[in-house]
DNA sequence: CCGAAAGCATAGCCATTGCTATGAATTTCC
DNA sequence: GGAAATTCATAGCAATGGCTATGCTTTCGG
């Protein structure tokens, strides 16, 4: 019944204990079940910006998948109240889709640009933002963007 | 000719021309399965390292996930050459496995001693370092990794 | 206006990663 | 040495995210 006390004072604690462990692994796993939706939801957001409209075309496209497993996501997407879906008209983002947007796109912007601001180059900074992006909490991203403001490079926005 | 070329000259460009786009999201699919058998072949290293033995227990332990989840993890372990397994008396990495581990670890140390040189708090590193370490290539890891360096706070090792 | 092309949906398959329930094997403890 | 407890394996289910193949609709070009 003691369940997860267990001592085990070793030499050498290069290990957390297990509670806290768990802590940073459950919290991993559930970042990673967001991640999918963050990708599309914030690629909808930047192909309407950029072209005016967002078509599954574009998405596959842009994503390099297959076109039914796109709009697999979207059905799912719009299950989630995050999309509308206009058949041959495009996709449209609803107010908690464009909120969900909003938030990724700053979050991808503070990453990439922070990642730049330390040195990494203008091509590994955007593939691994992509990636990262959805693993920064909250606390880590305002040190991110503490950080860029700082050492601002003359860049963009 | 067709295929991607798709000009599309938009007046603003917030967003990198689509083959770029792909590349980015290939990389980071591509991350994103490889992810757990890192997080496995690190754990059981770690453990080892730490107790002297890594048991299927140990791991359900540390991850916090149900046992059958990690018996079925292990066994795709084996099979791909990274650990061996001697029921009751746990678990061995074999050289690949090693080698895995040595290289997980190092990144994942990397990035949280990273996070910690920037301002990070020791608990927010701990947590984001987890996910973010599977997505750090090679020249983003050098350069936390010089930055580290240079920027040294007098913690352990 | 009508046929071809493009865009999208659906069916059906596979692999992965999680779960519960259950049973077998091994250790441990008396 | 045998019963109990621990450890592990296996079966079977669900959700997710990918794929190919195929067919329906809408749009576009002549």
């Amino acid at each position: 019944m003691m369940a997860s006390g267990k001592g085990k004072p070793s030499g050498k604690p290069s290990l957390v204990d297990a509670d806290t462990h768990v802590e940073s692994f459950r919290q991993t796993r559930t970042n990673r079940r967001t991640e999918l939706v963050e990708d599309y939801v914030e690629l909808i957001d930047d192909l309407i910006l950029d072209g005016g409209e967002a078509r599954q075309v574009d998405i596959v496209q842009r994503l390099g998948v297959a076109q039914p497993t796109v709009a697999k996501m979207l059905k799912r997407l719009v299950n989630d109240g995050f999309i509308q879906q206009k058949r041959y008209r495009g996709i449209f983002l609803t107010e908690a889709g464009k909120a969900l947007a909003a938030k990724s796109r700053e979050r991808h912007r503070i990453v990439e640009r922070f990642l730049r601001a330390v040195g990494v180059s203008e091509e590994a900074a955007r593939i691994d933002a992509e990636g990262i992006e959805h693993h920064v909490g909250d606390e880590t991203l305002s040190v991110f963007k503490a950080f860029v403001e700082r050492n601002g490079r003359g860049d963009n926005t």
